[in-house]
DNA sequence: CTGTTAGCGCATTCAC
DNA sequence: GTGAATGCGCTAACAG
C-alpha cells in the first residue's frame, strides 16, 4: 500500500496534525520538527490522496460562468457544456452556475461580474469582452481574493488569472494554410467574415490569415473583411452582397459565428472553399453537404474542465501547468467528423 | 448540501446497509424494501461520490498493459502515457503495469495475456496482433472473469469487452480526401507505405484511402502498396527505390511507422505531398521542415486514460458509454501544431 | 433479510 | 508548539 499519513506520522515520530500542518504549510511547526516530517515524507515517497483530502475538507467551490446570451450556437455549446459538467462536478466538489449576458455589453458583463464575486463565488470564469469596465470588475474580484479566468475570448489588460481558450492567430494562420493548399493555383480572391474587428479573438484570427495567405507561393488577393455581426441574418446579407459583386470569388474565411446565414446565401455553391470556425450542427451539416471545406474547432468541453481544473487550483493557491491547460485547435473536414454529440457525451477526454 | 447514504436512509426509514446494497445493486434485499430505498433515491436526488466510496473501497485495480516493444516512437510513446497515467492513478485507485513483447509476435503476446491473467490483474488492456493464438488467449482472460480490451489496434473475433482506438477506415478517408485535395489538378501518381498488411489497422486505413482517392474528381493513380515494416531503414531503402523509378511522384501517404526513414529517403524533397500517422518528434519536426504535409494523430494519452476508464467499469461490473470513449482523429499542419510535450503533460484533457 | 459498527486517508476543532 | 479525537460519505464485515 501507498504510505499514508499515519506512516509519516510514525516514521517522523510526531502525531497526525503536525504531519497536516506541514503537509498543507501552515504555521505552528518549530523549524526542527518540519525537517523531520519533511524527510520521513520524501524518505515514504508519500503522495497525498487528494480524493481522501477532499472529503475531509467538505468544502465545495462555487464556480460562476458567465457567457454571453443569444443564439450563438458555440456559446450555447458552451453554457451545455458547463452544465454538463456541472452534475458531473460532485466529485470534485465543485458547484458551477451559469449567468448570461447580453452579447458585446461590457457594462453587463461587468455588473456580472461584480455581482458573482460578492456571492460566495470561488472563482468566476468569464468569456471577456474588451473593455475598461470589464476590466476593472475583473481587478475588483481579484482584489477581493477570488480568482478569474476568462474563457474563449481573453482580456490580457485585466490581470485575469489565466486564460482558457485556443491561440487565435495560431488558428488564423491554420486557416490561411489550409485555404492556399485547398485552392492551389486556383485564380480568384478570397473573402473574409468576421462577427465584429471589435473582438480580440475575430483580429487575432484575421491576423494570422493574412500572414499565412501572404506566405503561399502564388499571391492571392484578400477582399476588405465583411462585418456580420455573428448574427445569421446579418451575415447571410454580406455574403449574398458579396457572391453578387464578385462572381470568381475563390475562397471564404469566416473567422467568427452566424454560420447559418452564410450556408444560406451559399446554397449549394460547393465551387467556394469556405472554412469556418467551431463545429455546431449548422457547420457540420454543411461540411457534410460539401458546402464547407474545413471547421477549425476548439472544445467547448475541453475548456469547461480547463477553466475549473484552474479555477480549482487558483482557488486552493496550487501552481499551474500551462502546457496541460493548452486548448487545441481541432480541424475537422468531412471524412474525420466525430460521430454527432448524444445524450451525456464525454467525462475524460 | 448533496443528499448523502444517511439522508436516503432515513427517508426510506431503513439502515445504512440496506442502502448500500440497494445502490450496489447487491442481493438480500426484499422488493418492497427495495422499492422503498429507490424512491428516496429519486426523490431526493442522490447521486453518489464515487470518491469516497473508492476510499472506503480500498480496492486497488492492478491494471496490465500489454505493448509491442522495438524502436517505435509512437509506441514508446504510448508506454510513457501509461506510465505517467500510473503515477496520476493513485486517485483512482489504479495501479497500472507496462508489460512489452515482441513485435508481430502472436505466441509472445498470448504468453504475456495468459500471464496477467493468472496474475491479480483487474483488467488486460492489449495492442493486439490479428492471430488466432491471440484471440484464444483474450478468451481465456475473459473466461477467468478479466476485462480485456484492445489498445490502438483491434482484434474483434477475440471477443474483447471493447476496442480503444481510432476508426482507421475512416483515417485512411481522411488522408486521401486531404492528399486530393492539396494536390489538386496537379499530375503525378501517389504512393502508399504500409508496414505490414497482416496488420488490421493498416488495412482498414488502406481500404479508406483507396476509397477517397477513388472518389476524388480527377483521377489518380495509386501505386502498390510498400511494406516497410514500420522499420526505419526498410522503409528508407522502399521510399529511395520508389523516387528513384517514379519520377513525377505527387503524393504519398505512410500509413505506418519506421517514418524517420522515410524522411531520410526524402531529403528535402518538399515538392512530393506527404502525408504520415502519428505525431512523434520525427513527424513533427518534418511538418515543421516542410518535409510531410499533415500527420493524422491518435492521441495517446486519451487511449490510456479510456482504456482505463473502461477496464475499471468493467470490472465494477458498470456499463460503458461507447460515445463517451470515442478517439478523435486529429489533424495536424505546420500551423496548429500543439506546443511539444515537456516534462508532466496531460491529466483531464 | 436487515441493522450495527468500524474504518478508508485526510483535515480540523479543541485540549494540553 | 503539539497531540487526541471526531467526522467527511461510503463500504464491508459481522451480528441479529
Amino acid at each position: 500500500m501507498r504510505p499514508t499519513v499515519h506512516d509519516i506520522a510514525e516514521s517522523a515520530g510526531v502525531s497526525l496534525a503536525t504531519v497536516d500542518r506541514v503537509l498543507n504549510d501552515r504555521p505552528g511547526v518549530r523549524a526542527v520538527t518540519r525537517a523531520k516530517v519533511e524527510a520521513a515524507i520524501a524518505a515514504l515517497g508519500y503522495v497525498r490522496d487528494v480524493a481522501a483530502a477532499n472529503l475531509a475538507k467538505g468544502r465545495v467551490y462555487p464556480l460562476v460562468f458567465i457567457v454571453p446570451a443569444g443564439e450563438n450556437p458555440f456559446m450555447r455549446a458552451l453554457e451545455a457544456e458547463i452544465r454538463r459538467a456541472g452534475r458531473h462536478s460532485a466529485a470534485e466538489r465543485t458547484r458551477l452556475s451559469v449567468v448570461t449576458v447580453p452579447v458585446f455589453d461590457a457594462a453587463a458583463l461587468a455588473a456580472a461580474i461584480d455581482a458573482a464575486a460578492v456571492s460566495d463565488a470561488a472563482g468566476i470564469a468569464a468569456v471577456a469582452v474588451d473593455a475598461p469596465e470589464v476590466a476593472a470588475a475583473i481587478g475588483r474580484a481579484r482584489e477581493a481574493g477570488i480568482p478569474v479566468v476568462t474563457l474563449v475570448s481573453d482580456l490580457a489588460a485585466s490581470g485575469r488569472d489565466h486564460f482558457v481558450g485556443v491561440d487565435n492567430i495560431a488558428a488564423g494562420r491554420t486557416a490561411g494554410s489550409l485555404m492556399g493548399r485547398f485552392l492551389g493555383g486556383r485564380p480568384g480572391p478570397v473573402a473574409v467574415l468576421a462577427g465584429s474587428m471589435r473582438v480580440r479573438d475575430h483580429r487575432d484570427r484575421l491576423e494570422g490569415f493574412l500572414a499565412a495567405m501572404a506566405a503561399m507561393p502564388v499571391h492571392r488577393a484578400v477582399l476588405p473583411v465583411l462585418e456580420g455581426q455573428d448574427d445569421p441574418a446579418v451575415s447571410q446579407e454580406r455574403i449574398a452582397g458579396l457572391l453578387a459583386a464578385v462572381p470568381d470569388l475563390a475562397g471564404l474565411y469566416s473567422l467568427g459565428a452566424g454560420n447559418s446565414g452564410l450556408v444560406a446565401a451559399l446554397a449549394g455553391r460547393s465551387d467556394i472553399c469556405v472554412i469556418a470556425h467551431e463545429l455546431t450542427a449548422d457547420t457540420r451539416a454543411a461540411l457534410e453537404a460539401g458546402v464547407i471545406d474545413a471547421v477549425l474547432n476548439q472544445d467547448a468541453g475541453h475548456e469547461v474542465r480547463s477553466a475549473v481544473r484552474v479555477l480549482r487550483a487558483k482557488a486552493d493557491g496550487l501552481p499551474v501547468i500551462a502546457a496541460q491547460e493548452r486548448i487545441r485547435i481541432d480541424i475537422f473536414i468531412r471524412d474525420n467528423l466525430p460521430p454527432a454529440a448524444e445524450e451525456e457525451p464525454h467525462q475524460g477526454d
